[in-house]
RNA sequence: GGGAGCAUAGCUCAGCUGGUUCAGAGCACCUGCCUUACAAGCAGGGGGUCACAGGUUCGAACCCUGUUGCUCCCA
């Protein structure tokens, strides 16, 4: 058969994934098996695919292949969430570029645009899946905004609410003017931010001529003033207490108030307060019973309670203040300043603090138990240092701000009276019902009540995914709930780890009185070259789908996963995929080389081969417990690198140089059998990595039927590895290294063939045949002394010799000796050391005193031999 | 400002309870090879004061203290 030198991943790679739909292997359904689960980090139907994505969903498809190949039913379960700020983002601005306003249409008809949207676009980044090679279930795709999901949303609101764990009330928000919407504390972004520190004075009142100096970032809030502030211990304005001042260009006249809450060393040690637009003010204000002003309004802009700048927005406001205070003289300096910002993580519009009406939900009772699980180890992290983090997290949570001023989402399913009273209800019709039985009155009718607009945090969906993509909440106990959940591992981002993982676990423990996951694999970021983040804005990560034309997905897999051990970020560079493409094109001539052999039913198996066969058994099972201990301890870029080096080291450098027949010589058919059972079992071991090449490779070693698949087929397990054959077989090795290096050091080209002569006991004997046809020996032999005019060396106490006739070089193999002698003197001086301790002998336990008298032991016998060749040399 | 973590080869990282081959792997680099599976390769090779300073110990990359530098989380 005529195989290309190259191996060219394209065609291979949609010829199995299809393969594989159409023979339906992702499809799990409950049966007697042991199951193995994992569900998707759901995407956000506006994304596409990128580096994260990649990094993560290979992790996952790693784990469930590999479980699959187990003999566990498993199940990858995908699906996307509907990202209410990103998505209504997205369509608000189309539906600008086409000359419609959202404030012209009704919420139905948005909602219809939005649904289109999501049709059209909100698939793309699973297809992508594909081309990685994802071996989801696609038949149980979910959305969070399906009927189910939606249904089962609302459900837990209303249990929530009913459980009086879910409140309304006035808070202080982080308010997105763009968004127009409130934000949960995780979705600010703090960053530093050069900025101005102004110094303004405040008349007091009543007075000719005499000041009170503040330092603020944000000149325009102090037409929200509603005190000034100092510490009650601070000499400088003890002499105010009682008195007021006058809020510069309007005259409000606010009292000074004094609280400890100022620190008297920043600015001038006075402090303005604005409690409608600082979280601290806010305390402050309720502490000390101040009027609020809000003077913003929903976009930003300044309203009528301002007085001044009405209608503008709030940073052109702050330069028309500054210039107007400057005018007025009350200004006195402004000086450079950095201070932390937050910003939308979806808009990256400067976040406004906003008092407002919004849904909470309680969380101190929720995270209890949800801490304890994960600190007693019931649901594992790995890397495990992220517990602390956790913890932290944990200890100090803040009531959830759960609703979200969007169209876009689950609906609050809460309805008002006119008098303003609430009703949390599943329907209008239940709401209704309810509302005349609370009344009293029997008259109500629909128009009495009103919906709230709002819709909920898309997390308040996701934290249920575990759950609700099983119709655990609407149906609890059906037999794939019961069956698939718990799952097994979660691979996500630790960014998200209070967002989705907390609350993951919180509503598992709620709602199914049992952790949703045991495993929480926590992955890095992809980074760029230079370290920063990859992501779209900065327009520094590459297109994944171009990654895998270039590398195959099997490539880029392998790239990703090399150099990344998990909770550790990567730093991702195009050579990363290189290096795996390299190894698919190493394994695939590797089956060029397989496929070549003629077979010979009438030829004898070498000895070379036999104890080549037997020993790579032994180095393959070895490998093989090394990866089971690995992926134990979801060490995956570890449990790939033992692969790697198994297949190219072992396998390729050394087991198929041993047993590959002469040019164009038949192969007997013992070996060729052995050979072909361990390329199999290599590419299963390698499936969930690389999962196309070897199925390809599994399909041509082997005749197949249709239907066959090595994704389905059953992993090998360890078995016991012969240890003594494989230290025998070390030794051989650094024979053939030995005898590589004198025929580079003496330029004695391969094809010359050479005589080896040993000394003293050879605990590699076994392999001498491999040996002599791994760097073309005509002949082994032992002798007793050594020989005259031969270049040697030593592996351990062996000494081999490779006569050489008048070639030889007695000055430099004289040095040569010298160097091993010096080192050899040099260990045995620290052995020697250590032994000589009193204290050492006294006090290390026995074993390890035993092991330094083996090492002099050792020592002294090498330095003999040394001092003996030396001799030797005349 | 509070908390957590990290620092080992040019890069990315292993290194278990302190004790053989404890200083390692992959990549990169250097040298020689187009040897009949593979130059996307083969055969060799160099490279580290384990951040710094103390301490504990017979013995420290590993344990303790401090210093410096970086990262993350929270405010």
């Amino acid at each position: 058969m005529d195989i290309p030198a190259k191996y060219d991943p394209s065609g291979i790679e949609n010829k199995w994934y299809q393969y594989w739909l159409d023979n339906k292997f992702f499809q799990s359904f409950p049966d007697e098996r042991e199951p193995y689960t994992i569900v998707i980090p759901p995407p956000n139907v506006t994304g596409v695919l990128h580096m994260g994505h990649m990094l993560n969903n290979t992790i996952q498809d790693v784990l469930v292949r590999r479980a699959r190949m187990q003999g566990k039913n498993a199940l990858w379960l995908p699906g996307t969430d509907h990202a209410s700020i990103a998505t209504e983002a997205k369509v608000v601005a189309k539906l600008k570029e086409e000359g419609i306003e959202k404030s012209s249409l009704t919420r139905e008809e948005f909602l219809a645009h939005a649904w289109e949207w999501k049709e059209k676009h909100g698939g793309i980044i699973l297809e992508q899946l594909k081309k990685l090679g994802a071996s989801c279930d696609w038949e149980r795709t979910k959305f969070t905004m399906d009927e189910s999901m939606y249904e089962s949303v609302i459900d837990v609101f209303i249990d929530l609410y009913n459980k009086g764990l879910i409140y309304r009330g006035v808070r202080m928000v982080n308010w997105d003017p763009k968004a127009l919407t409130a934000l949960s504390d995780e979705e600010v972004i703090y960053k530093e931010v050069k900025s101005k520190l102004y110094y303004v004075r405040y008349k007091i009142e009543g007075s000719a001529d005499e000041w009170v100096t503040i330092a603020t970032t944000r000149p325009e809030t102090i037409l929200g003033d509603t005190a000034v502030c100092y510490h009650p211990e601070d000499e400088r304005f003890k002499h105010l207490a009682g008195k007021r001042v006058l809020v510069p260009l309007i005259k409000r006249s606010v009292p000074m108030i004094a609280d400890e809450y100022v620190d008297r060393e920043f600015g001038t040690g006075c402090l303005k307060i604005t409690p409608a637009h600082d979280i601290n003010d806010y305390n402050i204000g309720l502490k000390h019973n101040l009027e609020s002003i809000d003077i913003f309004n929903d976009n930003g802009t300044l309203n009528e309670k301002a007085l001044l700048y009405t209608g503008q927005d709030r940073f052109a406001a702050r330069g028309r203040i500054v210039e107007d205070l400057l005018n007025h003289g009350h200004i006195l300096k402004i000086e450079d300043y950095v201070n932390n910002v937050g910003f939308s993580e979806r808009t990256d519009e400067v976040i406004e603090p906003k008092l407002s009406v919004q849904w909470f939900m309680k969380m101190d009772e929720m995270a209890k138990p949800a801490l304890d699980v994960v600190m007693n180890d019931t649901v594992r992290f790995h890397p495990e240092k992220f517990k602390n983090t956790y913890r932290h997290w944990m200890e100090n949570v803040r009531d959830w701000c759960i609703s979200r001023q969007l169209w876009w989402g689950q609906r609050i399913p809460a309805y008002y009276l006119k008098t303003g009273e609430v009703i949390v209800a599943k329907s209008s019709e239940e709401a209704l019902e309810k509302a005349r039985i609370l009344t009293g009155n029997p008259a109500l009718l629909p128009h009495d009540l009103r919906q709230d607009e709002d819709v909920l945090d898309t997390w308040f969906s996701s934290w249920l995914w575990p759950i609700s993509v099983f119709d655990g909440i609407r149906n609890p106990g059906n037999p794939d709930i019961k069956y698939y959940y718990p799952t097994n591992d979660l691979v996500t981002a630790p960014e998200i780890l209070f967002f989705w993982v907390a609350r993951m676990i919180m509503a598992g423990l709620e709602y199914q009185n049992d952790i949703p996951f045991k495993n929480v694999y926590l992955t890095g970021i992809v980074r760029d070259k230079l370290g920063r983040k990859m992501s779209k804005s900065l327009g520094n990560s590459p297109d994944p789908l171009e990654l895998i034309s270039r590398f195959g997905a099997d490539g880029v897999r392998v790239g990703m996963l090399l150099t990344s051990p998990a909770g550790n970020d990567l730093p991702f560079d195009e050579s990363l995929c290189e290096q795996g493409r390299n190894f698919s094109n190493k394994i695939w001539n590797a089956l060029r080389l397989v496929k070549g052999w003629q077979k010979d039913a009438n030829l004898e198996q070498p000895e070379y081969a036999a104890v080549g066969i037997k020993w790579f058994e032994s180095r393959f099972n070895d490998a093989l417990a090394q990866i089971e201990e690995n992926f134990s301890k979801y060490r995956l870029s570890e449990a790939l690198m033992a692969v790697y080096k198994l297949i190219w080291d072992d396998f390729c450098s050394w087991y198929l140089e041993i047993v590959k027949p002469a040019y164009q010589q038949p192969i007997d058919a013992k070996t060729l059998s052995a050979t072909i059972s361990f390329f199999n079992k290599l590419m299963q071991v390698l499936h969930p990595f690389m999962p196309f090449i070897t199925e390809e490779i599994w399909q041509l070693l082997t005749d197949r039927i249709q239907g066959e698949s090595i994704m389905v087929s059953a992993l090998p397990l360890a078995a016991n590895a012969d240890k003594s054959m494989l230290s025998a077989f070390e030794h051989a090795e650094e024979a053939v290294i030995g005898i590589r290096n004198v025929r580079k050091e003496k330029n004695i080209p391969f094809k010359d063939s050479l005589t080896l002569l040993v000394k003293g006991d050879n605990p590699g004997k076994e392999f001498d045949g491999v040996v002599a046809k791994l760097t073309n020996l005509s002949l082994v032999d032992y002798v007793d002394d050594k020989p005259a005019s031969a270049a040697g060396f030593m592996v351990k106490a062996t000494e081999y010799y490779l006569p050489l006739g008048d070639a030889m070089d007695v000055e430099a193999e004289r040095e040569k000796l010298a160097k091993e002698l010096e080192y050899a003197q040099g260990f045995l001086d620290s052995v020697m050391k250590k032994l000589q301790n009193e204290r050492f002998i006294a006090n290390a336990k026995p074993d390890i005193i035993e092991n330094e008298r083996k090492k002099r032991a050792d020592a002294e016998a090498k330095i003999e031999l040394l001092k003996q060749q030396m001799e030797g040399l005349g």
